[in-house]
DNA sequence: GGCTAAGATATTGTTCAACAATTCTCAATA
DNA sequence: TATTGAGAATTGTTGAACAATATCTTAGCC
């Protein structure tokens, strides 16, 4: 056995939720998943375990776990970490190993073909990857990992994009625009111009969220 | 019952490997552990995942758990986060509300007072809450997080540390300065004295865990 | 004597079923 | 309408059993 049943469990949970069949807000029966997907009680207890570290889910006590809702205050936030894990990132960068920054620009070039093959889901993971590669030239793993958190936190949010194209567009130039400052060693200009970016999809995605909420009341 | 059996179980392991009672590198046997507390293994394992997630303790597939085991690249990466968080704090102070700028002149008046009485392990409890209230001037709650699970992390580092008093004294001068700094609304350098700061505080622990290194072999 | 390998022992990994404790539901009542 | 309380539903905890893995012991060999 590679993988424990709690990890497949695990799985199955976690593509449910990204895939949009579990949505925010669903409480996680543990009978009625349990009986769904032929494990006991106490093993989907120990997948659940695992999705709470990812934050997918959270724990309420006596209550059960429930499908993450990632509220505009969640968002702000996230978005407050991410300015400052990457800022730090950029302001690395000119210590930073050759394969950190060519990773930076990698993912720009995959984000553009993407781009141009019309696959904008893949423009979107590009995009993840891009701002990922930015807080890893840090060099610092406990960065990476909170990095690799922060995006998770995000994909739930994106649930209430309504178009990843419309919303992923106006970004890509910006992406090279960054990746050519840090090629060029303008760090300075490039952590102003970081930080805009970052207001200004934070603005995007409030705005998003705003819009829900309107149709729910 | 408030809590559940799992959280104190959890509250109880966390304070005896704090206290020095369960050393770094220590393995937790479920069964004597279970026993000595009066609890099934089942719950035991399930305060572990709660200390796993605090990072206070490993887990080693087959093999049990074991007290964390903070070693010198372990230190110098916790550093470079601190390094970040604590930064973009600096950088946010300017827009931060009163009642956080004001924790951190406090953190220091409560460190300078302790240090009059002698009372060195108080000195070490204020500077960490100064450096918290730093990363706190930034208002996001995930950092806040980040900084208590690098804290604790970096007690287990501390147990290295010959002498607090040695390690804090020469520090305190530091933070008020830095508080100072920050009152002036001096920020770019209170920034820059920060990050040097961090570096020399870096180097005494790395310098206390070599020393050790060598004693053990 | 020191080393290797096979077997014995101990420990963790996983699953199950039962019971305890807590929360939720919903009708009865004021 | 708001409240209360009994009953139902759900989660929390436990103990046991078995499987998988690691560690220790010991016999055999060089």
């Amino acid at each position: 056995m590679a993988l424990s049943t709690a990890q497949r469990v695990a799985d199955v949970l976690r593509d449910r939720i990204e895939g949009g069949g579990l949505p925010p807000g669903t409480r996680l029966s543990e009978e009625a998943l349990g009986r769904d997907l032929g494990v006991s009680r106490n093993t989907l207890r120990e997948a659940f375990r695992l999705l709470i570290h990812e934050s997918l889910v959270v724990h309420r006590l006596n209550r059960g776990v429930f499908v993450r809702v990632v509220d505009a205050a969640d968002v702000t936030d996230i978005y407050r970490v991410r300015a400052a894990l990457e800022c730090a990132g950029v302001r690395a960068a000119a210590g930073a190993g050759r394969a950190l920054r060519e990773a930076v620009t990698a993912a720009v070039d995959e984000a553009e073909r993407a781009a141009a093959g019309g696959d904008w889901q893949e423009v979107g993971s590009a995009d993840l990857r891009f701002h990922r590669a930015l807080a890893a030239l840090s060099g610092s793993p406990r960065i990476d990992a909170a990095m690799d958190r922060l995006m998770a936190e995000l994909r739930l949010a994106f649930h209430a994009m309504p178009s990843a194209h419309r919303f992923h567009e106006p970004f890509l130039a910006r992406n090279r625009a960054l990746a050519t400052l840090l090629e060029d060693g303008e760090y300075g200009r490039a952590e102003s111009e970081l930080t805009t970016y970052l207001d200004d999809a934070l603005e995007l995605i409030l705005g998003a969220l705003r819009e829900r909420e309107g149709e729910n009341s």
